[in-house]
DNA sequence: AATAGCATGTGAATTTTATAACATTACCAC
DNA sequence: GTGGTAATGTTATAAAATTCACATGCTATT
C-alpha cells in the first residue's frame, strides 16, 4: 500500500509560480531565499509556502531558509521539469502561431514538435521552424519525438473533434484552449485555458464595487 | 449598511462558464435546462450548479428548470457583460496580435480598442483594423473610448513597468499574461493568465501517476 | 380539485483548504 | 561548548467550499 497524499491542485499551481521565481532569484545570483521572501515575491503568505512544500518533503534548514539553487531544482523536479516535453499543436490560427513562438515554454523545458492543422490554406506554412501538416501526420510526429501531451487551439466546434483525435493517437494530457468543456475518457488529463473567463471576473469585480458603494 | 455577501472567485469563474453554456444552448434554440444538464454540459456536479446561482437570486422555477434565455441574460448582467468593454492592449508581439484577433473576447462583448508598443519596428504596423501606437498615445485613446482595462502581454521584464503606466493612466482592472508577480496599489483589480503553469499541472500529473504505479 | 412527479432552493454536514501558533533545529557569536 | 537568534516544519485552529439531503412549490394529469 502506497502512502498516497492528495496534492490540493492549487498546491501544484503555486508550486509552478514558486520554481519560477527561484529560477529569476538564481539568475540574479541569489543563493538564499526565506519563506517570507518567496511569499513577497509572488503574492502569498509564508505559512502557505512553507505548507505547500511539506507536501512533498523537507527542504530547508532551520534558522537560514533554503538554498536557491537546491530549491529551484527541487520543485522542477516535482512539476516533472527534470527532464524535456515534446508538445503537439492543432491549430494554425493566431493562438496556434503565439504559442509556438512563446519563449515562456521553451524556458520550461516545453518545445512543440508538430503544428496541425486541416485547412488546406495553412499546410505547408511555417512557424518558427516547423512545417504545418495535416493532421494525418500526427501519429508519425508523435511517434518520432515521443510527445504525450497536446494542445487544442483551434475553434469550439472543432475541439471535441480533434481532442478525440488527440486520444485516439495515444495522448496522455491536453491543455485545451478552445472554451468548451470536452469529453474525454478517464485517465486522460485535462486542463482548460479559457482567455476570456478571467477578464470577466474583472467586470464582474468592476461591476460589484460599484454596486456596493451605492 | 449593505448586506454584503462574499462571491467566492470559483463561483464567478463557473458562472461565465454557465453562461457560455447557455449561449450555446440558446443558439441551438433550447429553451428549459436543468442544472442537472448544465452541469452536465460543464463538469461540474447539479448542486454546484444551484449553490452557484443562489448567490444572486432565483432564477429558475421548480419542477421544471431554468428558462434558457432568461438564465443567460441573468449571467451576462451579474458578470457585467450588459454592456460593451473597451480594452487596451500594451504589447504587440505574436501573442498581443493572437489577442487583438482572438473571436472569445468580441463574442462576450470585449472589444480591444488600442494596441501600443514601444518598440519601434512594432509601431505604426496595423493588428486588425487597429494601428500600433507608442504608449505615449495610451492617455488619449483611453479616454476616447472610455477603457477601463487593460490587457498586458509583453515579456516579463517590461510587465512591471507597463502595468504602471496603465494605473498612473487610469486603468481599474489589469489582465495580466506576463508570468510575473504584478505589484499595483490597492483597488485595482489583477488577474493572471499563465500560459505555462496549467502546462506544469499536466506534467506533474503525468510524473504523479507514474510514481504512484511503481 | 386533488394528487403525483419533478427540479429548484436551502440549511446542515462534510470535506477541503488556509491561517495561525508553536515547537524544533541549525547556525553564529562569544 | 553554550546560549541566543532565526526560520523551518508541524500541529491545531479557523475559514471556506463543496456535497448532501430534503422541504418547497410549480406543472401536468386524471
Amino acid at each position: 500500500m502506497v502512502k498516497t497524499l492528495r496534492v490540493p491542485e492549487a498546491t501544484v499551481t503555486r508550486l509552478s509560480v514558486y520554481s519560477r521565481f527561484l529560477e529569476r532569484l538564481d539568475r540574479n545570483g541569489i543563493t538564499t531565499v526565506s519563506s517570507g521572501e518567496i511569499a513577497e515575491g509572488v503574492g502569498v503568505s509564508p505559512a502557505q509556502v512553507r505548507k505547500d512544500l511539506a507536501y512533498f518533503g523537507e527542504f530547508g534548514t532551520r534558522g537560514v531558509g533554503y538554498n536557491v539553487k537546491d530549491l529551484m531544482r527541487y520543485t522542477k523536479k516535482i512539476l516533472g521539469l527534470d527532464q524535456k516535453w515534446g508538445l503537439i499543436l492543432v491549430g494554425a490560427g493566431n493562438l496556434g502561431f503565439a504559442l509556438c513562438t512563446y519563449k515562456g515554454f521553451n524556458s520550461r523545458g516545453f518545445s512543440i514538435v508538430g503544428v496541425f492543422d486541416n485547412d488546406l490554406t495553412k499546410i505547408g506554412k511555417k512557424i518558427a521552424e516547423l512545417e504545418v501538416l495535416p493532421t494525418e501526420k500526427m501519429p508519425e510526429i508523435i511517434n518520432k519525438y515521443n510527445a504525450r501531451i497536446g494542445i487544442i487551439a483551434v475553434p469550439p466546434r472543432a475541439a471535441q473533434e480533434v481532442a478525440d483525435l488527440m486520444v485516439k493517437n495515444g495522448m496522455e494530457a491536453i491543455l485545451n484552449f478552445a472554451p468548451v468543456a470536452l469529453n474525454l475518457p478517464e485517465g486522460i488529463e485535462l486542463r482548460n485555458v479559457d482567455l476570456s473567463v478571467k477578464l470577466e471576473i474583472l467586470t464582474f469585480n468592476l461591476g460589484f464595487r460599484s454596486a456596493q458603494s451605492l
